[in-house]
RNA sequence: GGGCCGGUAGUCUAGCUGGCUAGGACGUCGCCUUCACGCGGCGAAGAUCGCCGGUUCAAAUCCGGCCCGGCCCA
């Protein structure tokens, strides 16, 4: 070996080996336990984010290690295509708007963007060496899939036949959370919250029965028209007088009840508030719980429809600012203040939300809770404490899921109606249907007869799609025996930030289904974080593209960090170039020990083993305990940082450099076993080292493996397991091994002695270290080492507690 | 407002079933080009273990309160 540093640049080459002997694939017919991954497919949006990189790292370390332990790992690659981001993508790049686009022609080019951010998306996770069972888009297990083939989206609507034939749908007017820029309804869990700064106005009302000024704050003024009703808090002393009055609202007239409710906060605003028609969450329960009737102010395109009178027709912020311009002009506004509110915005769009009446298709979800509450405790959570995000989510589900999407990019919901009649036919389950340009698969309606239908034009939420994705990769649309044998899914690794819709959909989906909780396991992941431990964003600035830390730094340095900083116990994780560099020394660490060790032939039997040797071996089982234990609990930072520590603090700062002498054997003071104990040793732990390392840091162990040990890749070999012939007690005393070689180090330095050159003094080590004798005196190149204390306490020095050396 | 998590040197982190000079890594500085590695070795500086109380012979570690940061939910 004659680099002296691991070579990023041959990462390539291995992962190339590794597809054409095809050691990751999926062997349907094997006999070993499956251990199945269901990866999360993402999103399509390039970039790679670094979250997304750093998971699929994890997730590629579980499937390794499981597959070294012996399991049948089905771990494909997905790609999420559907829904809102590829379409708002497509508007921008091309300058079109969808709704005003021809459907055939939009959904061309959303192909087209999708396949050139696909390939790119590919080409980074292939960078990252992921161990999938394939890279191509295939129809059976191990393939990769995709959410928008044909197949995947036939699944999707296979599942929403079986649930209408079941009653688990039906259609209804509600008011629901509708994004104007999107177009489209969207579910609460599609509803973010953000905080904003925006304007509280005190507004003059009028009393009707005494005709007294009122002020009312509100940051909404343009839904003057909605408002419904006044409250004051009850326990507020200043407007106990007006309960059960009215209040008159300024610009349109009409008068609306004041009474008292404890949501409204005395020390908000003025202390009064207008509930109007869906201002906010707020407005829609009290309106609920009062049962008024409300009046829309909003239209589906964001715009004011005709209840605002004269301001019909302007969108939110054109009528918030004109209304504001009229009351100021007719003296009406007292005063402004600025405030910071949190406002409900739309995931996808960022755009705040709207709450308006739409005829929409729901999911029956509300009736399932306490059955899916009873899933959640059948699975296990890492970590533990992430369940309860999922817990306090499905206790906050409250209405039906709504599954249509006024959307083109999308699964097609397989519906068409009678044009006479309004029968609603739903086809049979088994091809994928595109019911806006094709014709259904009856000829005649079968309730009135009639040829004329209409094809539904809507799509499904994506989360309708994504909600399957574990049914889908068990093969149950290809291989149904295999499906039934290994469902539930082995592993879901997911964000925490999805639990409220992918983990907890594809439970409800699972129940509805399956009766089932759809994994074992859910893996939750932290976020990836700036330096300063802010959120990565595009906006802000701080997005670190890992394309970039690939090829600064090749893929074994970002996966070796992500091992050793990758901690999902303790929140989010901080990234920079610099962790990244500093983790990365750790290969050079290691390579170089190899190096070494390399030079030393490899034995198997006529040996003996020297006391540090055992010591040495025992210590080996501790660390093999330790990555196991890791692996099992889906933590690779326990087991990357063991691993680090055995490798450099102990292994190679003390072990090697004691071994060195008695495996170069120079002088040939010590016998020809002895030597051959410390080359067997050597290589023993070597090898152990980078078996326990091959799932984090998949190709330089690979790399020094076919150089030193084996033909046949270490990604297929067994990983280590315990010897107990080599528990041994003198591995306790390790420590004291330790801060002996430290002591006298830093004597000889002290001394401006080499560490090369002989320490002629007498020198006093641990009576524990006496076994060791041998090696330690021709390690540090001194004739006169005794063990215990010395007897005459003249002229000593004490090195440390316990060392001594005679002047 | 509620819940969860965290707060140990400039940065990250171990220790947290109470007990040794609080361990390691990155960064900084100094010394050493010694035959695996200068992407190395050795050493140094740097921490009132978030704050305030309490329990105890003894608390980073247990208890109570508070402050700060993050996330989720209202």
């Amino acid at each position: 070996m004659k680099e002296k540093t691991w070579n990023p640049e041959i990462e390539p080459a291995l992962f190339q080996k590794w597809q054409e002997e095809g050691i990751f694939k999926f062997d349907e017919k094997s006999e070993k336990p499956v251990f199945s991954i269901d990866t999360p497919p993402p999103y399509v949006n390039t970039p790679v984010h670094i979250g997304q990189a750093y998971t699929y790292v994890w997730m590629d370390i579980f499937a390794r290690y499981k597959r070294m332990s012996g399991y049948n790992v089905l771990f494909p690659i997905g790609l999420d295509k559907n829904g809102l981001p590829v379409e708002v993508q497509t508007e921008k790049t091309f300058g079109i708007s969808m709704h005003e686009t021809p459907r055939e022609e939009f959904i061309e080019k959303c192909s087209q963007i999708l396949q050139e951010s696909g390939d790119r998306s590919l080409d980074t996770f292939k960078r990252l060496g992921l161990s999938c069972n394939s890279w191509e888009l295939e129809h059976r297990l191990g393939g990769r899939y995709e959410t928008d083939d044909p197949e995947y989206r036939r699944l999707t609507q296979e599942t929403f036949i079986e649930f209408w034939n079941r009653n688990l749908i039906y259609e209804d007017e509600k008011t629901t959370n509708y994004c104007p820029v999107c177009g489209t309804t969207i579910s609460d869990a599609e509803v973010e919250y953000e905080e904003e700064e925006t304007d509280l106005n005190y507004i003059k009302f009028k009393v009707k029965e005494t005709g007294k000024d009122l002020i009312i704050a509100t940051t909404r003024p343009e839904l003057l028209c909605s408002c419904r009703i006044v409250i004051f808090n009850p326990e507020d002393e200043r407007y106990q007088g007006l309960e059960g009055k009215h209040a008159v609202v300024p610009i349109y007239g009409h008068a609306v009840k004041i009474q008292s409710h404890p949501y409204a906060k005395p020390e908000f605003g003025s202390g009064l508030v207008m509930i109007c028609s869906f201002g906010d969450y707020s407005d829609v329960r009290i309106l609920r719980e009062l049962n008024l009737d409300p009046i829309y102010a909003i239209d589906k395109r964001g715009r004011m429809n005709e209840n605002a009178g004269k301001y019909s027709g302007l969108t939110v912020q054109e009528a918030r600012k004109k209304i504001i311009q009229d009351l100021k002009a007719q003296g009406l506004i007292l005063k402004t203040e600025r405030i910071r509110q949190r406002r409900p915005i739309c995931w996808r769009s960022k755009n705040p939300i709207e709450f308006v009446p739409m005829k929409e298709i729901y999911l029956k979800q509300v009736e399932f809770k306490d059955e899916l509450m009873k899933m959640a405790d059948q699975m296990r959570f890492f970590a533990p404490e992430s369940k309860q995000i999922l817990i306090d989510w499905i206790n906050s589900v409250g209405i039906d899921w709504v599954i249509s999407r006024r959307r083109y990019y999308g699964t097609e919901i397989p519906l068409w109606y009678c044009e006479k009649c309004g029968y609603t036919y739903v086809p049979k389950p088994g091809r994928y249907y595109q019911p806006w340009k094709e014709d259904p698969p009856i000829d005649r309606c079968p309730k009135c007869g009639s040829t004329k239908f209409r094809g539904e034009e809507r799509t499904f939420d994506t989360w309708f799609d994504s909600a399957t994705s574990e049914v889908f990769i068990l093969g149950y649309l290809w291989n149904k025996s295999f499906f039934e044998k290994n469902f539930p899914c082995t592993l879901r690794p997911q964000g925490k930030e999805i639990v409220r819709n992918w983990l907890y959909f594809t439970m409800l989906k699972s129940y509805l289904l399956f009766k089932k909780a759809p994994f074992k396991n859910a893996w939750i992941h932290m976020h990836v974080v700036d330096e300063e431990g802010k959120k990565m964003s595009k906006s802000a600035g701080n997005v670190v593209d890992p394309q970039d830390l690939l090829n600064a730094f090749g893929s074994e340095a970002f996966r070796i960090w992500a091992g050793l900083e990758g901690n999902i116990t303790k929140g989010d994780i901080r990234c920079s170039f610099e962790r990244i560099k500093g983790t990365s020394k750790f290969l050079t660490k290691l390579w170089n020990i190899a190096r070494f060790i390399s030079s030393f032939p490899q034995v198997k039997e006529d040996y003996q083993l020297a006391p540090l040797d055992k010591m040495i071996l025992g210590k080996l089982n501790e660390l093999i305990r330790e990555c196991r234990r890791g692996y099992e609990n889906m933590d690779a930072f326990t087991a990357a940082t063991a691993i680090r520590k055995f490798t450099w603090n102990v292994f190679a700062d003390h072990y090697i450099e004691a071994a060195k002498s008695r495996a170069y054997n120079r002088g040939a003071i010590f016998s020809r076993e002895l030597q051959r104990g410390a080359w067997f040793t050597l290589h023993k732990c070597l090898e152990t080292i980078l078996k326990l390392s091959a799932p984090i840091v998949p190709f330089i162990t690979e790399a020094l493996w076919l150089e030193l040990y084996s033909k046949e890749s270490i990604h297929v070999q067994k990983f280590p397991e315990e010897n107990p012939a080599w528990e041994n007690e003198m591995t306790a005393f390790i420590p004291k091994l330790i801060e002996f070689n430290n002591a006298i180090w830093r004597f000889k330095k002290s001394k401006g002695l080499a560490l090369s050159q002989e320490l002629t003094v007498k020198i006093y080590a641990p009576l524990e270290l006496e076994p060791l004798k041998e090696d330690l005196k021709a390690m540090h190149k001194t004739s006169n080492l005794l063990f215990g204390k010395p007897e005459n306490a003249e002229n000593l020095e004490e090195l440390s507690e316990g060392i001594f050396a005679v002047k």
